[in-house]
Parts: C-alpha cells; sequence; structure tokens
DNA sequence: CACAACATTAGAGTATAGTCTATAGTTGTT
DNA sequence: AACAACTATAGACTATACTCTAATGTTGTG
C-alpha cells in the first residue's frame, strides 16, 4: 500500500504519516525491484502501529513513549527484560493517570455541587 | 503574598505563574496604599487555583479549558446554566479519557503477556 | 549607603507535535 | 502527448505551554 492508501485507512494525513515515519515510529520499504520511482509501501502491521499510535496519543503518551512502546512490541532492539520494564513502567504511568482523573473527576462534580446550590 | 512566597508554597516557578497570570487562570491585586512600587500581591484563592491547574494538567486539559473550568469555579462571567454545561463537558471529557486509559491498560497487557511468553 | 535579593515588562528562545508549501519527479487516463 | 493525481524531500510555519534574558526599578540587611 502506498501513503495515501494507509491515510486514508487509518484517518491520518499523508504529511502526518511521513512526520511519524521521520520520528521513528514505522517504517515504509521500499521495492527494489522498481526503479523508476522510490515510493515507499505500507502493510498491514503499520497500520496497526498507526492505529495504537492515535490511541496513545489520546491517553497523553508522547512520541518518544510510544516510540518506546512500539519497540518495545515489534522490534528486538530492547531485550525480553527491557520489554517487561519499559511496558510496566508505562502500566504504572496509566494507573497514575487512572488516579489522578478519579480525582479531578470528584473535584469538579464537587464544584457542580456548589454551583447548584449557588455556593459559587 | 507577593509572587515568589506563592511560587515556594505551590512549587510552580514566578515564570510560569506570570504566564498563568498573563492567560488570564489567575489574578493579583495591586496594594493601592502603595505607590513606591506596583508589585502584585496574591491571596489563599490564588494558592488553591494554582494547585487545581497542576492538577487539571495532569489530566491533560489546556490553559483554555482550565480558564473555563476557573470561571465556572470562582467567577460569574457565566450563568449559572453555562457553568453546569462546562462543568458536565469536562466530566465528560474525563469519563471518555478513563475509558481510553483503561482500553490501553489492556492492550499493554496482552503486548506483555507475549513478551513473556515470546510470542514477539 | 552599598548591594544583594526581589519585582515588573517586553520580548526572545525552546520543546513538542504537527501542518503546509515548494520543488521536482512519477504514474495513470484520455 | 497532455494532464491530473500521486509521491518524496527539505524546510518553513503554527499552536501550545512554557522558560529564560535583559532592562529597569524597589526593598531589606549589614
Amino acid at each position: 500500500m502506498l501513503i495515501n492508501e494507509i491515510a486514508k485507512i487509518t484517518g491520518i494525513s499523508a504529511h502526518t504519516i511521513r512526520f511519524y515515519e521521520k520520528s521513528g515510529l514505522i517504517e515504509g520499504k521500499r521495492d527494489e525491484s522498481i526503479k523508476s520511482n522510490n515510493y515507499f509501501h505500507y502493510d498491514k502491521e503499520t497500520i496497526e502501529k498507526l492505529e495504537f499510535i492515535s490511541d496513545a496519543k489520546s491517553v497523553g503518551f508522547t512520541i518518544r513513549e510510544i516510540g518506546q512502546l512500539i519497540d518495545a512490541w515489534y522490534n528486538n532492539r530492547f531485550s525480553k527484560d527491557e520489554k517487561i520494564s519499559i511496558l510496566d513502567e508505562k502500566l504504572l504511568a496509566l494507573e497514575q493517570k487512572l488516579k489522578e482523573i478519579k480525582q479531578m473527576k470528584k473535584q469538579i462534580e464537587a464544584f457542580k455541587k456548589d454551583v447548584l446550590n449557588d455556593k459559587c
């Protein structure tokens, strides 16, 4: 698949996909048998990764963190122990985020109560 | 209290506090009886707001969103109905974040399982 | 009174994460 | 062949949220 095709599938613009590629999150391959152009070809795994990137961005992970996660998942840049340590670290971060969000919900609910009772 | 005092109390730098003031999140008052300087004075409410800003940033709210929340809480820029509508909107956003984070946790736990079982 | 420590303002600089433009070449359709 | 549509690359531009610097004036301590 060429860039515009995965752009359409994932809903991520070709520009942004190129930005993610430059950032090392995904990697297209050039078809050595085609010598007239140097278009990048992307596979189904790239689509999976792009969908993961969208989700991971939503929960507040940075590009660098998402890169680590993708490496821990797909690549062999890290040893098994290193992979587990990265994943555990992110799980802990998510636990922390859950706590903070629940706390914030309580606080905003308290604001709301005050507003409803004309206390502010 | 002057700026460095609330900076110390809240752990937020004076620079950042001035940035929040320019952004409309907090507001210091000048002492009209002192004519030799135009230092800003901050009260306990400002400390509350700064602590709220820190928490709200942690959960991913932008400066603009935090401004809305502070207005809905402290100021009378909005009617009661508008306040409730802002607070409900933020509560919904937090619900959504909770869902996304739980989903991401599951996904990372699945990665971890795969790594532990040498499946990737 | 010297002088360190603190205050204000304007504006410059940084990091992150895109987003867009310009240039140049390639592919597919008529 | 003409031409629209697609691709790659470099680099400029934008928004957000700081962070720092410079210039200038004020306050408090020995």
